[in-house]
DNA sequence: CGTAAGATGCGTATGCATCTTACGGTGCCATACT
């Protein structure tokens, strides 16, 4: 419990800083975990003061609170707004500003006057900027399923900020994200080096959003249905897509505008600001849209083609309905999307390629991961993509004098490829949960927040299925022997963790293989799962 | 992984089957130019 001095002076300092008239429990219990010292990771919808979780910490520590974003213009926004209410200095490092605003960046840090910094994970990976920081008060990670979602492929620096953190003298870490089911919270956790963390999960469930899925066989006919229904959907809303081509396409029908990443920096920025100002009606966009977006009012969201988990699905849908005023998250669904979803998810590393890094560090120990990319001409990412998989391994050790090798170069290389193909299998498996969401037979509330490890006692009432005549009062009873969360064993598997269970189905999530959905009387009748003792 | 567009082969139709190839998402940062 949050002792009523504490929290009193924490409700007059966010008062008094911010204008906020009183903190929700959740941030003050966040809060003053952090002051405390501890490691804390906040999962909570957008738009509930996420932010605040350390805003207000910069006004009670003494020190220096250096806040990791993935998005050069959040960290912009995150420094404007602290600006705009008179909180303490705050100041951001990046490439899209100018050398002179990174040069008062770091002399405000230098005379100890800064007190939020907002970093990129790859300014991060830079020694002399993680030198710079000296000892933070406190390091923040927002959007943190980032680690997770991009660190072991596209940014692999996120993979690095666990050893940032150590060279950092241990500050406490926060993670911040409105997005993370058990697997990507543990990933998390883990990737970070968080210990013994506190961890605060707020309700997922928006049951002001409709849940409609429909699934299609012909690619025509989906695209006809899409676009009648959008056309008839009252605005603002947004399509999401899986491809640059069908963004401009979709756009072009429906009257709307394209976003995605191969276009102009100003057209994007013109695009989200009309749609923010209410100019404009419809977006269609790929992934790339979406970050750090908080309009209250979109009323829906549709989806022309299948994203590649329920992640990434619920964070899309996720930006309907922030006002609580009913809205639509509709899954225009068809089983062919799944095979892009899988080719986006199937990189293999090279053998070859990590030993001859092996090698190369066995050779020069404490080369840097810089130097080791100059000397054997692989790309910085790929360097580092292969560093990360090798030490999660244990075959190399990174610190701040730069990497060892801990294991032969053949062994190490065999350990990694094995470690990427795991990787890959649990990616994949996440494409399955998809689909399993989309042709799901029960309500699909249940399937989305079971997912998230919330269990919805009733059929919600609003989604394609409940109005198919589901009795929404029939309450939905766990299974007594496998709850979610509890460990189990498969003998051909392996250990696992019990997802949800839904009718006769029960998902559980193996270290090894990924997710898997079994058949309950398949599952009692043979023994198949043996539950573990909690960990 | 899977689709679509283009190329080839057959063998002499201006077509049709089969094969080959290209393509597909997310953002930092640094560097080379205007």
């Amino acid at each position: 419990m949050v002792k009523g001095g504490q929290r009193r002076e924490v409700n007059r300092t966010a008062k008094r800083a911010f204008g906020w008239d009183r903190l929700r429990d959740e941030q003050v219990t966040a809060i003053r975990e952090v002051l405390r010292g501890r490691d804390v990771f906040v999962v909570m919808p957008t738009g509930q003061g996420k932010s605040g979780i350390y805003q207000v910490p910069g006004l009670l520590l003494d020190g220096l609170i250096v806040v990791v974003s993935p998005l050069v213009a959040l960290q912009r926004d995150q420094v404007a707004r602290l600006r705009e209410v008179g909180a303490p200095p705050a100041y951001a490092v990046n490439a899209a500003q100018s050398e002179a605003d990174n040069r008062e960046a770091w002399e405000a840090v230098e005379r100890g006057q800064a007190r939020y910094l907002f970093l990129s994970p790859e300014q991060l990976a830079k020694p002399e900027v993680v030198e710079k920081l000296g000892r933070p008060a406190l390091f923040v990670v927002d959007e943190a399923h980032c680690v997770s979602a991009w660190g072991h492929d596209f940014r692999p620096d996120y993979l690095r900020l666990g050893q940032v953190v150590e060279s950092l003298g241990r500050p406490p870490v926060l993670a911040l994200t409105a997005t993370a089911g058990s697997a990507v919270r543990d990933d998390v956790v883990a990737q970070l080096g968080m210990r013994d963390p506190l961890v605060q999960v707020s309700g997922f469930d928006r049951p002001n959003l409709k849940l409609e899925v429909r699934e299609f066989a012909d690619d025509d006919d989906r695209r006809r249905a899409l676009l009648s229904w959008v056309r008839d959907a009252e605005g603002p809303g947004l399509v999401y897509v899986a491809t640059r081509k069908d963004a401009e396409a979709y756009a072009e029908a429906l009257g709307g505008e394209p976003f995605h990443a191969g276009m102009r920096a100003s057209e994007r920025v013109r695009v989200q600001d009309a749609f923010m100002a209410g100019e404009v009606d419809v977006v269609v966009a790929t992934s790339a849209f979406g970050m750090g977006i908080d309009k209250k009012d979109v009323r829906f969201v549709a989806h022309a083609a299948a994203p590649g988990s329920l992640d990434a699905y619920y964070q899309e849908i996720g930006r309907a309905g922030r006002d609580g005023e009913p809205a639509h998250a509709a899954l225009f669904f068809s089983p062919k999307d799944l095979g892009l979803q899988r080719f986006f998810k199937a990189r293999r590393p090279d053998r070859a390629e990590l030993a001859t890094l092996m090698a190369h560090v066995h050779g020069k120990p404490g080369v840097s991961a810089d130097e080791a990319a100059d000397a054997l001409e692989m790309s910085r990412r790929k360097i580092a993509a292969h560093v990360a998989l090798l030490s999660a391994v244990g075959a190399l050790t990174v610190d701040e004098d730069g990497l060892t090798a801990e294991k032969l170069p053949k062994e190490a290389a065999e350990e990694a490829v094995e470690e990427a193909a795991r990787l890959r299998r649990l990616e994949l498996s996440r494409v399955e949960v998809l689909r399993a969401y989309a042709e799901t037979r029960g309500c699909r509330r249940q399937n989305l927040l079971g997912y998230f490890g919330q269990s919805l006692g009733f059929a919600c009432g609003n989604c394609d299925i409940c109005d198919g005549g589901v009795d929404t009062r029939a309450p939905v009873a766990e299974d007594d022997e496998f709850p979610p969360e509890s460990k189990v064993t498969h003998p051909k598997w392996g250990e696992g963790t019990v997802v949800r269970t839904e009718g006769e189905q029960i998902t559980v999530l193996f270290h090894e293989v990924g997710y898997k959905t079994l058949s309950l009387q398949v599952v009692k009748a043979n023994s198949l799962l043996d539950r573990l003792p909690a960990a």
